[in-house]
DNA sequence: AAGGGCCCCAACCGCTCTCAG
DNA sequence: TCTGAGAGCGGTTGGGGCCCT
């Protein structure tokens, strides 16, 4: 069934609006408030519907609206909201004052967006892609400067303190336990393990890092060290490409539809499904939508988590990150 | 100077939610 | 409980402006 849209009614003007247009609306609303919107555009004298006019007012004509650039503090807030309310524009926009949805919504979508993935982290989860393809120049970079700390370490001379370098390779260490640990966490269970065993072997080759114990370590949180040890080497898949492929297909398969779209479930009431776009990049995981405690903000999550912010601190950091370059 | 490509944002579209009758 | 109108929300689009060659 549905209903008609309401400016396909005949005549009714689309587009930009006129100087004329907004201030024949803005005066309306100031003298009688805007009362039901659907009656308001022949009141007001103007050939629009009703939606058109709610639309102009709440996006540019009230007065409490602050234009101009986005601040740092305004840019923060937006990402810490949306790690945990996902894409609930008018949530997040109800926490900053004088912004409207819409306008948060094109600053997340033209900046925040792409900054994010220009980082290697995944815009919907606010966490490190899990598609090598993405996170492999912050990984190839972390685990070279790794090997410069052991390195210098060996040879006695080092430019940079004890301090700072336990520091980096800490940050090393975890951000390859954060990879493996998504990668486990999007994975059918049980988890194969030789699956692991097989992108850990990967990596080890492309970036000359020997993860010995960072494996172990977290082989042992998500499967126990036995199976560890039960997965022989020879079982492991060949190619590194192929397995991050399949792993980018596991974590896929369950949620794409044949029309390309992604399906999350998650949230309350009827409104379960988030639809988002062929272009939009693939959601490897929807933590933000279904466990906000998974997200990056986890000083609003209470004393349970235990994420540790430091990953998505340094990564937000594009300074460290240019060092890195 | 011209024109092609890219970026940004205002506005639209279609869907869901809410609530009154 | 059901239905339909109105409002609200999120995704998408198109056009204007800017930049680069």
């Amino acid at each position: 069934m549905g209903r008609p849209p309401c400016c396909d009614e005949k005549g009714l003007k689309k587009g930009p609006w006129t100087p004329e247009e907004d201030h024949k609306l803005m005066n309306y609303i100031q003298k009688h408030g805007h009362g039901s919107w659907r009656a308001l555009p022949e009141l007001a004298g103007l050939n629009r519907c009703g939606k058109s006019c709610r639309l102009r007012w709440t996006n540019y004509l009230r007065p409490d609206i602050k234009r101009g650039t986005f601040s740092k503090d305004e840019e923060q807030t937006i990402l810490q909201l949306h790690s945990i309310l996902g894409n609930k524009w008018s949530a997040i926009a109800k926490n900053l004052p004088g912004r409207t949805d819409n306008e948060i919504k094109n600053f997340w979508n033209t900046h925040l967006r792409k900054k994010l993935i220009q980082m290697g982290i995944d815009p919907m989860t606010h966490r490190p892609r899990t598609d090598f393809f993405a996170a492999l120049p912050q990984l190839i970079a972390l685990a070279n400067l790794h090997q410069l700390i052991e390195q210098q370490q060996w040879d006695g001379h080092t430019t940079m303190s004890q301090t700072e370098a336990v520091q980096v390779q800490g940050a090393s260490h975890q951000y390859m336990q954060t990879m493996f640990q998504t990668a486990a966490s999007i994975a059918p269970n049980p988890t194969p393990i030789s699956s692991l065993n097989s992108l850990t072997t990967d990596l080890e080759q492309i970036s000359h890092l020997n993860p010995q114990h960072m494996l172990s370590s977290t082989l042992h949180e998500i499967g126990g060290e036995d199976k560890a040890r039960q997965v022989p080497h020879n079982q492991m898949p060949s190619t590194f490409f192929d397995q991050t492929l399949s792993n980018i297909n596991l974590s896929s398969d369950n949620n794409v539809s044949s029309s390309g779209q992604y399906h999350a479930e998650g949230g309350s009431g009827n409104r379960k499904s988030m639809l988002l776009s062929e272009n939009s990049l693939p959601p490897l995981t929807d933590m933000s939508a279904s466990n906000p405690c998974n997200a990056i903000s986890t000083s609003k999550c209470g004393a349970s988590s235990t994420l540790s912010p430091s990953w998505s601190e340094i990564l937000l950091d594009e300074e460290l990150m240019r060092e890195f370059e």
